[in-house]
DNA sequence: GTGGTAAACGGACGCGGGTCCGGTTATGCT
DNA sequence: AGCATAACCGGACCCGCGTCCGTTTACCAC
């Protein structure tokens, strides 16, 4: 996002269009009118094209300090408790943060799958969904070997399904069995 | 669909309105212009509406007999196929079959999530993991008591995240950790 | 056959997505 | 400080979505 320093008036756009755009997300949800988005933020829909190719890019700017924070969560749940229940805890937190941004689980799919991965939400969600995993494979809770970008993606198709508010015995549900789904062999609940 | 016998003229700009988007979805995939779609049907946009009142509902109808077909599968799997392999396979032909329709993934949330399933697409989807389900389980190599409608909304999810052309791989993986989480205890491949 | 009317119609309309081009401005060099 | 120009701008534009209202038509009762 900063390959190269902006211009000043540049800069001020970008900043103001995020804080404005963090607004419009929380009052109406992340289908908000870009074009009202550009209007409030005093500049013209081709400048927030300009600075954000796509709506999910601007989410994801928006968003991206949260994202750190729900990253950060995964070595904390672990402290507090064993490693298949800072798993859980980290998915439900996950699904929780994706139901509180209404309309967030739309994104999802352009988000977890660019190519390009520019501020890196995905490879620090699949790093955080790594050390849940590594560390319930040492404790023998986990199978070895599971993938932590296929659970990531597997835990961002449950969002995507069942990710908005009123659905949380259905995710709660789904996380359930995408938890069977990675268990070690020989345990039962 | 068929609660009240339409007037002849409306039955025929139904089925003119079905067949135009058949040929447009296979060509340009399930977003291709609704306009278009009317306009080729010889019918204002609003009949088109009136008839399908979203694009889900369009699409829903075109494949209706689609699905049919794969939810009939559920049964010849089972008949020719141990019950795992058979809901795998059958899992396969979900997603499969999802890829081979362009742009369905996106559609599937509210197919499967909507409250009057005025085709009972979703109810026969259902029941045709049921089946698939209830032989595994009297087998002896799926848990009892695996909800069917949640095993539906997982595989939904899966497909929403990688059900287009080229995420094969993807898919395959995600149906295997999705196969995991209803497998029976005390399993191992 | 005739008349009434509910069912059904077409397309104009407001809206927002996304593009693109002529105009503006900040920056670097002399 | 002045100049050149690449970076950046705003908003007109085309497009399609989804709505809604005046018009048309099929159907039913007499």
């Amino acid at each position: 996002m900063t390959e190269r320093p902006l211009r000043a008036d540049a800069r001020g756009n970008q900043e103001r269009l995020l804080s404005v755009a963090a607004v419009a997300f929380a009052r109406d949800g992340t289908q908000t009118s870009l074009k009202a988005v550009a209007k409030e933020a005093g500049v013209g829909v081709g400048t927030l094209y300009r600075h954000f190719p796509t709506r999910e890019a601007l989410v994801e700017a928006v968003y991206e300090h949260e994202v750190t924070v729900l990253c950060d969560a995964a070595a904390e749940l672990l402290r507090a408790l064993g490693p298949a229940d800072a798993l859980r805890g980290w998915m439900e937190r996950f699904v929780d943060f994706m139901a509180a941004k209404h309309g967030m689980a739309d994104l999802l799919r352009p988000v977890l799958l660019s190519e390009a991965d520019r501020l890196h939400t995905r490879a620090r969600l699949r790093a955080a969904i790594a050390t849940l995993l590594d560390a319930g494979a040492a404790a023998g809770v986990i199978r070895p070997g599971v993938d932590a970008n296929d659970v990531l993606m597997a835990l961002g198709g449950v969002t995507m399904i069942a990710g908005e508010e009123g659905q949380r015995a259905l995710a709660t549900r789904l996380i359930d069995l995408l938890l069977h789904g990675v268990r070690a062999p020989g345990l039962t609940s």
